[in-house]
DNA sequence: TAAAAATACTCCATAGGTATTTTAT
DNA sequence: ATAAAATACCTATGGAGTATTTTTA
């Protein structure tokens, strides 16, 4: 039972003659004759009779010719669902990141791959760290941005971008106003920081920890947003890459200022399952983003 | 795509493995991961992700697993409905009768059918004689039973019983007392006769013929039931086999008398299709049949 | 390191072809 | 007599096996 031969007999049936439907199927008379009589052996029932001319369909004829033709139908419908699929998975890249890349980040993206890819499907979700990595390790997602990614044994990181870390002030607190800030004149300053667990924590703490730095750390948070509202409600201040923060301060709701020798910065990271087979549009996405970290880095 | 690869597909998804799936579907591991290449070569798709234990199944395999899952469904169904059709077609026997072969006949046949094929069926359908010829020629019925039927190129024509021919009259015709009638005292009369074209019209008015007897047609009809109708109301007279007018006789509606040495007999014959193959039942039947016939002779 | 899957290689069963015979009209 | 179906016979292909390698966890 295959296609070809639901076809042959639906066709016999159809043209009542086995060299027509034969011929139809592109085979020889006698290939027909034979794969229809091995049917009939294998049911164990003649599905046509030929003692007479035209042959005719028997009752079990028509039961099986029935069968054939909900195969066949059914089988349309499996190759129009597979096309689309296909079609999908061609044309259309999912990324996973993380919140703090930013909506507008995104934006400019998704605008240079659609001039490029205008064909294409960007499919971008955003989600917490965690997810992102998972997302990416079960093939939710084609690729990942998120920052500190390591690679390992499921999953590659390629470098992206370093955004540099500034210090977040509330526009009332003593030091919004200067240029630059030394690491020392953050000595004893109330700190709004992040949960202990996440990386860009360990990172800021170590980097406090070698400038002999201590602050008092009054508030953690697992999220940006949040810390940025603590600071502008003035429970602290806090260290963060400054692209998250450039709404705030045209809006004047914080303060971003340099720290000294710009020595702190946020590695951001591509990341994507190791051997995993890009279709052309992720392929194409991927050189994008890098070419865009070429850009920023000039 | 035939059903063993649509159950080895499904088995691949339900067990999580190629090997297990092989094993349940007994063909070695190897032949079960061939097929699968093949398929998802042939879909031009992967199915199931490898790259991953216990594999997973990807959005294809899902849609084709739900084609594997229906199209199995679909052929249980067929299965079950030729099963079904086959015990019909191997325990049942088609008769087609012509009307005056007789319910009680029929009745007595039927009797011992059953007695003798407790598990068979016998169906009988009572038809115009040319619509008797019909089912069988086109096997619409595996035996017939009619009268004056000839052997041709479509059909056999064995004998059964010769039915003897007597004069029917009306109780209050003058020669309704007679033991016997002779031809000779036909002469004249007025009589009831069947449509030209049938044979056994041909019959009698042949017999008639050589008897040098003529009588006055008043009446044709296509069928003994309303030519007993028309004798019964003094139409006329008739000749008839005795035996389909039993029932009258004993109600006092007809009167059959004995054609003065039995020299009229109508011929029924037992018909079937050339090269027919029969089943057990009806080869029983037939048998029965002539046994039946032999034990009426003797 | 152990399992599962893929692959290399071989074999043979069978699907399909040509030529011929049988069958139906 | 003619066209259709069945059959005899042959060949090439591909499906399935064993043994081995590669991959995943």
């Amino acid at each position: 039972m295959n296609i070809e031969n639901l076809r042959l007999i639906r066709d016999v049936a159809q043209q009542k003659s086995v060299s027509k439907a034969a011929k139809l199927n592109e085979i020889s008379q006698s290939a027909a004759s034979q794969q229809l009589q091995d049917l009939e052996r294998e049911l164990k029932v003649p599905l046509f009779d030929r003692s007479t001319r035209p042959l005719t369909v028997t009752p079990a004829g028509k039961l099986y010719l029935e069968f054939c033709r909900d195969v066949l139908r059914r089988r349309e419908e499996l190759q129009a669902a597979l096309n689309n699929l296909k079609k999908e998975l061609n044309d259309t890249v999912r990324v996973a990141a993380i919140y703090s890349v930013g909506l507008s980040e995104m934006a400019q993206i998704e605008d240079r791959f659609a001039t490029r890819f205008p064909e294409a499907e960007l499919q971008v979700s955003y989600l917490r760290p965690e997810r992102v990595y998972e997302a990416v390790e079960h093939d939710e997602a084609d690729l990942g941005l998120m920052s500190y990614a390591e690679s390992s044994r499921e999953v590659v990181a390629l470098p992206w971008r370093e955004e540099e870390m500034v210090v977040a002030l509330a526009p009332s607190h003593p030091l919004a106003g200067a240029r630059s800030i030394a690491a020392a004149e953050l000595h004893g300053e109330l700190f709004v920081g992040f949960d202990e667990d996440l990386p860009i924590q360990d990172h800021v703490s170590r980097y406090l920890r070698e400038q002999k730095v201590d602050v008092e750390t009054t508030l953690r948070f697992d999220n940006l947003q949040m810390i940025k509202e603590a600071v502008a409600h003035g429970a602290g201040i806090s260290i963060m890459p400054r692209r998250v923060m450039t709404a705030d301060v045209e809006q004047g709701r914080l303060v971003a200022v340099r720290l000294q020798g710009a020595e702190l910065f946020r590695p951001l990271r591509i990341i994507h399952r190791r051997r995993k087979v890009f279709n052309e549009v992720a392929r194409g996405l991927l050189s994008l983003l890098q070419e865009s970290e070429a850009h920023v880095a000039a």
